[in-house]
RNA sequence: CGGGGUGUAGUGUAACGGCUAACAUGCUUCACUUGGGCUGAAGUGACUCCGGGUUCGAAUCCCGGCACCCCGACCA
């Protein structure tokens, strides 16, 4: 994509109100923008990254099984009254309106009431089970504070991936499978060496429940991490019986605040008897499924990872979630440079599968402060400084963004060397 | 939802109850420059959040509303 095309500009300073690092990087870079409190708008460079991560977490969630479905926005209140969380006193962040003819609806929060019920028509015998379905949906939840840029929206973009198992150990298998599939997730997006998982509270669902927990100072968590083990505990459910059945010791914990990235549920047969997802099992008796439920935010993965690995100068990209690879900057004004530079563009956004080409008519200190805020993870930098190899070939300046390394480097070996 | 704070060009900031609401940045044009946000010149851009009130006079004081931010509670 030519620089020069992108609608989107970069800006000196933050709104003053955004105080969260991430909003304040991710508007300036040109990524987001503020709609209300708590809703944020994607812009090219943004939804770019929300793709990628979309697309990180698809590969993961299909190597498991999972088949992709997309449910609706709009809730049936009916279904909802059948498991009790219609209630503003039980579930107090709905979004409700009215439809023309009077009756109520809600904007989902979450679906395990119509994914339950979907699946009440299709499965009625163990051999239609395990079944394992997801989605990436907005959610809607009327937070009564939003706050922390993106990292706490009322309107926000999830994978919710929900298991439905004919045995416990039918259950627990996939459970532990879809846990590794979390942490390859974690790894993959850049955020692997901060994120713990962690032992928390289940909620209304189970007693326990595991969270996925990347150490910040941003977070509003606070866990206890065992660095050896690489398991933390929330502090929500932090005691001794739980320590025990961890086998952790309190002297070993280290105390840090954190950001709740993904939550893995043991739903039991809960919704299955409420909303009568029932299926004979081989003996011919009637059963009812037993459910996991697995999210990750994806708009709060994202949040994270600017307010985890940026510095000073901007935004710093893991390769995999970068909206792009690399970034050209032209930085001489020269006809030679330009055009080494254009078929860079050209032989790089083929085989990178896109790049950014800063290609327009500004001074390079402005592009350099500009692509350091945008934060690709290489910058190419092509000007009339360059030099050439013994072969008579011109090096390009690669420069990486997270370490300041620079490499000269021909254009034909570029796009290896910083796969 | 309780408490606190803030609303002024696109953005960031000024302005004692009193002159045409100022400065920076952005944007436009010209010249100059071209490897870390040059330089110079001329332009552009504001019903001072909305609605009332006090006053000879309100961005400024008062009342109401709305929006946003922060702390806390909440986060199935």
């Amino acid at each position: 994509m030519r620089q020069s095309q992108l609608f989107t500009k970069t800006r000196r300073e933050a709104p003053k109100d955004e105080v969260a690092k991430n909003a304040q990087l991710l508007i300036r870079a040109g990524y987001i923008h503020k709609e209300m409190a708590g809703v944020y708008a994607f812009l090219p460079l943004g939804l770019r990254v929300l793709k990628n991560i979309e697309h990180i977490i698809r590969e993961e969630m299909n190597a498991i099984g999972g088949q992709q479905v997309s449910l609706t926005a709009l809730q049936d209140k009916n279904l909802w009254e059948k498991t009790d969380r219609w209630d503003d006193a039980k579930i107090d962040n709905w979004f409700k309106t009215k439809l023309k003819n009077g009756s109520e609806t809600g904007l989902g929060i979450t679906h395990e009431e119509p994914l339950t019920n979907i699946m009440s028509e299709y499965v009625s015998s163990y051999r239609d089970l395990p079944a394992y379905v997801y989605q990436f949906q907005t959610k809607f939840r009327n937070e009564t504070r939003a706050k922390s840029g993106i990292m706490r929206g009322r309107e926000f973009l999830m994978k919710d991936l929900y298991s439905f198992s004919a045995t416990e150990e039918q259950h627990a298998e996939f459970y532990q499978k879809a846990k590794a599939a979390y942490v390859r997730i974690f790894d993959k997006v850049g955020l692997g060496e901060s994120t713990y998982v962690t032992f928390a509270d289940g909620g209304i669902f189970s007693k326990y429940s595991e969270e996925f927990q990347t150490v910040s100072e941003a977070g509003e968590d606070l866990i206890y991490v065992d660095v050896q083990k690489g398991i933390a505990v929330n502090k929500e459910v932090l005691n001794d019986e739980v320590l025990a059945e961890l086998g952790l010791k309190r002297e070993d914990l280290i105390e840090k605040k954190s950001i709740e990235t993904g939550n893995i549920f043991n739903l039991g047969t809960r919704f299955a008897e409420q909303l009568g997802l029932q299926f004979k099992n081989e003996a011919g008796e009637l059963k009812h499924a037993i459910m996991g439920c697995y999210g990750i935010g994806l708009s709060r993965l994202m949040g994270t990872v600017v307010e985890t690995l940026s510095d000073e100068k901007g935004i710093v990209w893991p390769i995999n979630i970068a909206p792009f690879k690399a970034h050209i900057i032209l930085v001489s004004s020269s006809e030679e440079s330009k055009a080494r530079a254009e078929e860079a563009y050209k032989v790089l956004g083929e085989q990178l599968d896109g790049v950014l080409y800063d290609d327009r008519d500004a001074r390079a200190g402005e592009k350099f402060a500009d692509a350091d805020l945008i934060g690709l993870p290489y910058q190419i930098l092509i000007g009339d400084k360059n030099q050439k190899d013994g072969n008579d070939n011109w090096l390009c300046e690669v420069k990486n963004r997270k370490t300041g390394e620079v490499q000269h480097v021909v254009l034909a070996d570029i796009a290896s060397a910083i796969k």
